[in-house]
DNA sequence: TGAACGAGCCC
DNA sequence: GTACGCGCTCGTTCA
């Protein structure tokens, strides 16, 4: 067998088990009365929009079609409302094919008040049952008073050599809904007198790849902070200058193309992503009024173009981004595209293929994640292995911060006000040095981002750190002294 | 009662 | 020649 999981790897994975059974054993501090209050007003936001939802001119359509069967929280219901007694024309189907989709996206540029109330509900149920309710199911009690969640961390559910987390799924907490996150992530609270950390591992999923690939664009992307992959592709996209890319347009890019190009997408789908994008977030050019649809429009992009075996027209906005995805793999990163030639081929040839961490797969997949698995595995175990030396330290030098949780590129902490700097200072010598020896195959740098909340804060309330004459303090002082008063510190208020 | 499905949240 | 990777949890539907 060419391929074999070295004994490193395995002693590894049995190490990084304990570690995590230490941040399961600790647990994550639950605010409950919060969390009551959460629930029921959440539960009265529900009412208020199924009550809208219902007493909404089309929803007769529904109470005719459905009689005494009606559910207002029926995606099947809605379809066939919307799309049969509506007539709307459906851009898709589920994945069996068995009806039209239902899903949100199924229905941008529509303006359908039934259709508002509908996904409104959703969101706040979404919100209350598989979180906050879910929150509440899990939680006990300590012998301090206090409540607690305790996840369980999985080493042995994902195929990339992932870890997963269930019990509740402390990995999927709502981040891009500034609402749904703040309701959710408010119930997270420090021990008393603790706060909030986090420990990111800055752009690792493109960091990772250049060990694999040498590909030197990558390289010196990541290398030099004065680059910007993002914005570059922003520019060439939408044909600007860098100083007209606002920040919503350059996300917009980031997770819509070159995230989704990296991981195999392609025009066919990252063209209407894009096209559509524009309009959801109704994206201006950076100051500037004037919307990036109406530059788009004044360039002379007016039509998305049709997707399907044929070549989209020339001048269709499709066409355009065919040959961006034509310039991103053919020459930008050519050596990338290349290294998934050449590895798909050996795994072909020998019947697997083994991560730089040691870990060798056997299974029967795809291109893409053949190509895929080896990066996020390899990621997540540099966050795994940085997370079990920061536990064992943590421990020995008897520290009061304690490792809570982890979210496949970072760590999550209750710190002791006293050991801010500390932990920061130890954190960041684990993920950007110490790792180095592990993992001396690493051919760029590594970075640590460095969050805190103020003392007795929630996970809501983390803000960007930085280290300025020795000691962290807020990146962006004036965000912090709006949001929370004066910065307080390493002051031990317990 | 349980499985399949569709949906939506995360990295 | 190909068409976004990996999870968890929920409600609906149906056997």
């Amino acid at each position: 067998m060419k391929h074999v999981t070295t004994p490193a790897a395995m002693k590894f994975w049995m190490e990084g088990a304990l570690a995590l059974a230490d941040v399961e054993h600790q647990g994550v501090r639950i605010d409950k009365t919060y969390l009551e209050g959460a629930i029921t007003s959440t539960t009265k936001e529900i009412n208020d929009a199924e009550a809208a939802l219902r007493s909404d001119k089309d929803f007769k359509l529904w109470r005719r079609r459905f009689g005494e069967k009606t559910k207002p929280g029926s995606y099947d219901q809605l379809a066939a409302v919307v799309f049969r007694d509506l007539g709307v024309p459906s851009k898709k189907r589920t994945a069996s094919g068995d009806r039209e989709s239902a899903a949100a996206a199924a229905f941008e540029g529509l303006d359908i008040p039934l259709v508002k109330h509908f996904l409104t509900a959703a969101k706040l149920k979404k919100a209350r049952d598989a979180y906050l309710v879910g929150i509440q199911r899990e939680m006990v009690q300590h012998d301090d008073g206090l409540w607690y969640v305790h996840c369980s961390y999985n080493l042995n559910s994902v195929i990339t050599f992932r870890s997963s987390c269930s019990n509740t799924n402390y990995q999927n907490n709502p981040k891009r809904n500034p609402k749904m996150m703040e309701t959710v992530r408010k119930c997270y609270i420090s021990r008393p007198g603790y706060r909030q950390g986090e420990l990111d591992y800055g752009q690792i999923e493109v960091r990772i790849p250049c060990p694999y690939t040498f590909d030197p664009v990558l390289m010196a992307y990541v290398c030099d902070p004065t680059k910007d992959m993002h914005r570059d592709m922003a520019v060439q996209i939408f044909k600007l200058k860098p100083n007209q890319v606002s920040k919503a347009l350059r996300n917009l890019v980031k997770a819509d193309y070159v995230f989704a190009t990296f991981y195999g997408s392609y025009y066919g789908l990252t063209a209407p992503a894009l096209w559509e994008g524009v309009d959801n977030g109704n994206l201006t050019l950076e100051g500037s009024e004037k919307t990036v649809r109406q530059h788009l429009t004044d360039i002379g992009f007016t039509e998305l173009g049709t997707i399907d075996d044929e070549k989209p027209e020339a001048g269709t906005w499709a066409a355009h981004v065919r040959g961006i995805d034509e310039d991103f793999w053919g020459k930008r990163f050519k050596v990338y595209a290349q290294w998934k030639r050449d590895w798909y081929e050996a795994y072909c040839r020998d019947g697997g293929f083994t991560m730089l961490t040691g870990f060798a797969v056997h299974a029967p997949l795809d291109k893409k994640q053949v190509c895929n698995s080896p990066v996020q595995g390899v990621a997540f175990h540099c966050l795994l292995w940085s997370l079990t030396k920061l536990v064992n330290r943590l421990r020995k030098y008897k520290m009061q911060s304690k490792v809570i949780g982890e979210v496949h590129d970072s760590i999550n902490l209750d710190i002791h006000p006293a050991e801010l700097d500390d932990v920061f200072d130890m954190a960041t010598s684990i993920m950007t040095e110490e790792i180095k020896v592990w993992a001396p195959w690493l051919n760029v740098p590594l970075v640590c981002e460095c969050e805190s909340s103020p003392t007795d804060g929630s996970w809501f309330d983390v803000m960007g750190m930085a280290k300025r004459d020795g000691g962290y303090v807020p990146a962006d002082p004036a965000k912090w002294q709006k949001r929370f008063g004066a910065w307080d510190g390493q002051l031990v208020t317990a």
